[in-house]
DNA sequence: CATGAATGAGGATTCATTCAT
DNA sequence: AATGAATGAATCCTCATTCAT
């Protein structure tokens, strides 16, 4: 599960293999998020190894394998961070937010990652395209559980749950592609606040709401964006 | 405004280029969205058009400016659909409501190349994308008007307005970027619905939303995903 | 049919395919015949031209591509110098004798060319070892169409015209392929006389050879090989 | 003569040197037959052996030296299977026809490896082509001395025995290098009987001719080709 | 003696771009 | 203004060969 199949190799010994992939993933991914896919040269990433071009070719029989690699690689580590959360016994509303900033703390963790996927991913061919979405949609899955839970526990309002599972995914990938635009006038803090008080918003049930967003704001009442000041733009 | 400035041409008939320019952006786009940027060789581009290539090369001055016209012909397109909704006179929420419904259909025509600017934007220098970025602002700057101004009537909560409009936009983008998970399980009428549902809860003033998410919907109270017949996963 | 067809080119002008296409077929000739097909690099071939790289293969698309040219070319130039002994109107033997002479010629005259085909001819895909094996036939064809004419006339003994037109052009080709220990005590004009007479003695009837073989020789008897000095060998 | 001398080793042991090095010649033989010396990687040639590449290095110090442990090994066989046949008392004329027959016979059972030695020869560096040359010559220097013999008994005409001897050591090539072409209308009994035709009919004196040939035979004359259904081409 | 891993050098091919006409 | 031809530079990848163990 972590250690990719799939990809053959010339070298037998698996942690050998392990650990230099590791290294390859590691350099791949800083020049792919630097110049892009296209515009790293095999070379380039050799280069920046303590190995050679026909070396890297012992361990991955393509440019593009590397791509995959480096794909698996964000995969494995965003399922791994998401492993701690996903069992955690409290309210849905609870459950749903605490998934939902921890996911989002995975996102900002990997924000260069995740940008680079949304970028890159299209490379891949379709199957090798395909492994790399059902991993995203595991990620659905849960959201998905999470809200459907809180439907049935009346909760949650009727709506789509994996519609809304995919809103929350996106809601945080928001980080990933819009930061450019976003860190001139929010925080991550800020940020994550403000899109987790949307996804609740939507979800909880008008009547309930008042008492349950206090309480997922933990009683003590953060100000949450209460009328933040207002940069630039005249209202 | 129509005519892109800042890149040079040998030709001097304006009307020429323009027509030029149109025909390479039409097959460039064409053949950008199948292959991607850097696959698509500028013979590839010159062989579907009515000139060659070193003619090509008197409208254009690279292979980067021909991705620069691209992104340019589509915020220009972009902005003079949205030109129409902008100056509506209705109440806050209608205005809010009809601009997202509005960029949400534009979202669902150029579904194809919203998805290319995200994956290829970043192979422009940087001012070049600033450009294009800054020509995206635009429509956040809108839909931050519509918000700001809802805030202002108190029709809206107190909420930064810049970080919502972010959020307005990139739920409409999700139509583009995630379509080939949604389409499996909602139509693009369902999906405005919903991110519209979304994008007014979270801005409606609690007390106030009775009666406007009614007026909203126009008082004849469609079914609006309600209790929708879930697939697949059980609750 | 002088133009070799199926090879795909980016240049326009057919007359500067078919000089550049010359050019490149000499030089790789040339190069193919002193190190070997695999051991020649296209670099090699675009060093030796007055072109480079890049240009060689707008008039081919692949190096395998040259070896077929050259190929053709080959077989051209024998087609081409055959052409003009078939038609020929004399008796059988006559008509044979002369086609074997002038085949041998044109064999000493492409010794290494033929020697590479021999070699190299392998290289080539199924399908177009077809295409010049097709090409070899049709000398094949020739020489059974003479002998079947020889047979017809009650001159030939009843042999398979098919097999020993093979072998009539496998004695001349002998001189490509064994040349290396033939020179070291045969000049070609005996060497020709000798595989003349092999064929000739093997095809006359027997009762007629007298006569016929003495005609062969044009009436003056020429020495042909008549107790040549041994060479070396002790008998 | 068993063991190649000149290709150095590392390894002491003698019989373990000859043991591996008839391993290595086995599996390239059968690569080189099929992909050719210079599409058969050594990597591919080690995959195929019991040991690997570092070890294969012991017993053989570059890739060309395997081909020329490939072609000693051919010639050895060659020639251990010609020596049966090399002391035979009988008449010249039997004593070649017995020669060549049984030569044909090696040329049936080696054919691929035959067609191998005129493709990769010229892979060898001179000294090396010489070594196998030569060796190739001890062939053509048993049918001159055949030749020869009959010369001096008055049954064969005064013909230059080393080039007959080369025609007829050719002849049966004929059967590795035409194969392609041959087997479509010919046995490789037909085709043996009819090239020993060739040869005797050339060498025997014509006086005698009626005689020998008969005797040739065996006395029972075959059909030895006559008047064969001739295939296709109308005569 | 055996082997797994490493590597320098080189191979075929492609492409954005530019002249000369 | 238009074009056909040319090219320098770079790209991905492979391979024969050699160590260190």
């Amino acid at each position: 599960m972590a250690t990719p199949k799939s990809i053959p190799t010339t070298v037998k010994d698996p942690d050998l293999v392990a650990q230099r992939r590791a290294e390859i993933v590691d350099v791949a991914t800083r020049l792919f998020l630097k110049r892009g896919f296209h515009k790293t040269s095999i070379r380039d990433i050799a280069r920046a190894c303590p190995f050679n071009v026909a070396s890297l070719y012992m361990y991955v029989s393509s440019k593009e394998d590397i791509l995959f690699l480096v794909a698996q690689h964000l995969m494995a580590e965003k399922s791994r961070a998401l492993q701690n959360v996903k069992t955690r016994s409290a309210g849905p509303v609870e459950a749903l937010k605490t998934a939902f900033q921890k996911y989002c703390e995975i996102v900002d963790r990997y924000r260069p990652h995740i940008k680079l996927m949304y970028r890159e991913l299209d490379v891949l061919p379709p199957d090798r395209q395909q492994t790399v979405l059902e991993s995203e949609m595991a990620v659905v899955d849960v959201f998905e559980g999470l809200i459907a839970e809180g439907i049935r526990c009346d909760v949650f309002r009727s709506v789509e749950p994996r519609l809304l599972a995919h809103d929350a995914i996106f809601l945080a990938h928001m980080w990933a592609l819009k930061h450019w635009s976003l860190k001139r006038f929010t925080t991550f803090q800020q940020f994550m606040a403000a899109q987790s008080d949307i996804l609740l918003r939507t979800l909880i049930k008008p009547e309930l709401s008042d008492d349950l967003m206090v309480s997922v704001n933990g009683g003590h009442r953060e100000p949450q964006l209460p009328a933040p000041a207002y940069r630039g733009k005249p209202l």
